[in-house]
DNA sequence: TCTTCAATTTACCGATTGGTCAACAACGTA
DNA sequence: TACGTTGTTGACCAATCGGTAAATTGAAGA
């Protein structure tokens, strides 16, 4: 078999690729096994020879883009700044030029959300990946609250995440539902005022 | 034909909500002719005869979605308060309260949208309606900035209806996503808080 | 009662789907 | 050279898809 790795791990890479490319051309709902194939190059017994089933593919195709996407990631830059809040700053900045940089990611992203809902196994996985997001953020938010008791009374790390983590997903629907009327730099204008005036 | 107004109507009517049912079970990408048909009771035939074709239908259901749902429009209780930022509280509570009722609705609007991405007559629709919300929330910063200018010095309406829009977005597919961890209350609490501060 | 026309169904079509299977090619090894 | 394993393919299958057309029903009007 191929499963195990060696040589037929770049078939499947190859195979994840096109599939890949596959769905940002016709999305999720779009995905065939023949389709795939023709991308790839390859006839479409190969591909479920591979993956065993259609099924199987498009959970390894989640777990692909899950890895390979920068979106919905902290990377160690934003902890450079020394104030909580300049770190919250930076990190909103941050996830929202990804966003713009990688929109295919994020729509598929989002696609494989609204799979989830009929979707078990993918409900669980993206769940976990939220979870994880939120925990990020919340640490942010912590630090936040213990800096700056006073600005954010009343206020919990949770709540303050989940809207911080809001703030970016709807972020990233509206620009890519209409991207013309979506204006990044006065969106991040807008979050920072609100979030600078506090206190 | 049936299509024009009479008894006819009476069909169209009950095959849109066999097929919101269906939608809201399978998903739109799962929806079928002949799944609408069944939910109905009918024959698959007759939604044909009824729609011209499936395309046609689903387009059709988009429209009968968004006319049914309370989602993503803003009532005249707003009104009420007579400080615009009342108004704007009132206003994200309101919708954030009809998210949460409307789960269906929002979440077929949000897989419609995805859809939008590889189809263009969806793409227009949804951006018109869009358009219309964000419009909605435009009108209410312009007057929260005539009010208080010194509050949101260097803000501009646009900017603060697109982050209030993205808000309720962002919040809508969060609450969906994992609604066990989305506390609504928590949640609008550090809104309200951010708003409220502000100045 | 016969006609007429819209409403509705049954039967069918070609295309496409996910999946299986047997045959085949490549290739290091005994 | 013969073998056995692994990779790969083309042919095939049943199911389902959207869509069409003919046949059937039902009821109102002559």
């Amino acid at each position: 078999m191929g499963t195990q790795g060696g040589r037929g791990e770049e078939r499947r890479e190859q195979i994840l690729q096109a599939a890949f490319a596959v769905a940002c051309r016709e999305g999720i709902g779009g995905l065939t096994v023949r389709g795939i194939a023709a991308a790839a190059g390859v006839s479409h017994a190969l591909v479920l020879f591979y993956f065993g089933s259609k099924d199987r593919l498009v959970l390894e195709l989640l777990e692909w883009v899950l890895a390979r996407t920068a979106v919905l990631r902290i990377s160690e830059d934003v902890a450079r700044f020394p104030h909580a809040r300049d770190r919250l700053h930076a990190l909103l900045q941050e996830e929202m030029v990804r966003l713009s940089h990688q929109p295919e990611h994020t729509r598929i992203f989002l696609e494989y959300w609204a799979l989830g809902a009929h979707h078990a196994e993918i409900r669980t996985r993206i769940g976990a990946e939220m979870e994880r997001y939120r925990t990020a953020f919340r640490a942010i938010m912590e630090e936040l609250l213990r800096a700056e008791p006073a600005a954010f009374a009343g206020d919990t790390a949770d709540g303050l995440a989940a809207v911080a983590v809001s703030w970016i997903h709807g972020c990233a629907v509206q620009a890519m539902i209409d991207p013309d009327h979506f204006d990044t730099d006065e969106y991040l204008a807008a979050v920072r005022g609100m979030i600078g005036r506090l206190g």
